[in-house]
DNA sequence: CGTGCGATGTATCGGTCCGATACATCGCGG
DNA sequence: CCGCGATGTATCGGACCGATACATCGCACG
């Protein structure tokens, strides 16, 4: 997962670890509370072990300036590899079950914007299925089993089958939008899903600031 | 996490491991998907270890019953300890700011049932502020940094802040029926909540149906 | 003027938990 | 009678977290 990611945001622009966690925060704060050095630390590690990442020199061009006066402390900048680039492409296409769980959903769904229509129809569906899955035992517990369980249990129970069922009205939104609209990279929605005055989306394409 | 799961589930009566991880789905299945055996092996060695669970006979009464025909294999069934009923109250009045992630809170929650009142408050409230820290954190990246991102990393976070919105909503029901309602374990509900046809709620009560 | 503090930055260690895998028994339907 | 799904125990490698350590930078406050 934490691979995957780190491969998709190095595809926008070269970062050092600080900053790497940062933008992983901002896209998956959604998601995930936030990445932990002791696992960012070591996954890049070993991405640049297997050679889909390289540390990539500080000073961007004006290199002469001020050359050794602080001794240049730490600041590690990697940036992606064509083999990455690669890597990345074969992790979106193999996009397997364990795609569908919470955490690897959420970050492959914020890739969206680098996959195929096909494996974004794909990844929507199963994602879908999955938690129609859980509703439905969640649904047989709060039927059958509902007399074995205390009050805050069942609670516990309802406010999930309750977040089950507005998932799959979201992702059935999306799997809409995606077929007919061909909605290439914004799925819009707002219309249906809850209103929002919203923000003039930039004509779909990249638009990404690098820092100066 | 699953150490307190473990405790209190053992509490109700006693059972083996595979036992153990049905009843833990069924009670956790709003939550987390299913606990593995990798994890639940491993921890019920290591309160054994601890003291606070040990291994009880299988056979219940009628012991000199086919002794041992087919050699009795397997089947280790654990029952709590005093020490470990000890351990069980001593995380819940612990309940720190661990207790506030997603899986943390449900797991306690799910334990309400054996929470004092005080606990249960204060385990509500530390939620629903982090669940509020959360949201803010969202709405400033929709806010401030929208066009930095692309449209479907932007409808993951509506999506992501819409599911904090109702939390929080979620959370401000149950601490109100906590505080004034003197509802001890019932906290009801479902009139504002969102329709729900239902299922003929049983009135309040306890209910709670030991296994005989 | 200095000093301390919050943000930036890299890094490791122990521990929890998961996913895959292995293996054995039981009851039942074909 | 045989296979297959449910029951049942168990291990191993790996992913990820939380705490911790440590060093630098800029700036606000005394």
């Amino acid at each position: 997962m934490l691979e995957f990611a780190i491969l998709g945001l190095l595809q926008e622009s070269p970062m050092h670890g600080y900053e790497l966690r940062k933008e992983l925060t901002a896209k998956l704060g959604a998601i995930r509370a936030a990445i932990s050095y002791g696992s960012l630390y070591p996954t890049l590690r070993r991405l640049q072990a297997a050679g889909w990442i390289t540390e990539a020199a500080e000073t961007p061009a004006t290199a002469e300036e001020v050359p050794a006066l602080t001794s240049r402390r730490g600041r590690v900048v990697y940036k992606i590899t064509a083999e990455g680039k690669e890597r990345f492409a074969q992790l979106i296409a193999q996009a397997g079950p364990e795609t569908y769980d919470d955490t690897g959903f959420g970050v492959h769904f914020a890739f969206f914007a680098r996959t195929d229509q096909a494996t974004r129809l794909r990844i929507l569906e199963g994602r879908r299925r999955k938690i129609e899955e859980r509703r439905e035992g969640l649904r047989d517990v709060l039927g059958r089993a509902a007399e074995r369980l205390d009050a805050y249990t069942l609670e516990l129970q309802r406010h999930g089958l309750d977040a089950c069922e507005r998932e799959v009205r979201w992702l059935e939104e999306l799997i809409a939008n995606e077929r007919s609209g061909r909605a290439p990279t914004a799925p819009h929605l707002g219309s249906a899903g809850g209103r929002r005055e919203d923000n003039s989306p930039p004509p779909p394409g990249e638009t990404r600031k690098e820092r100066p």
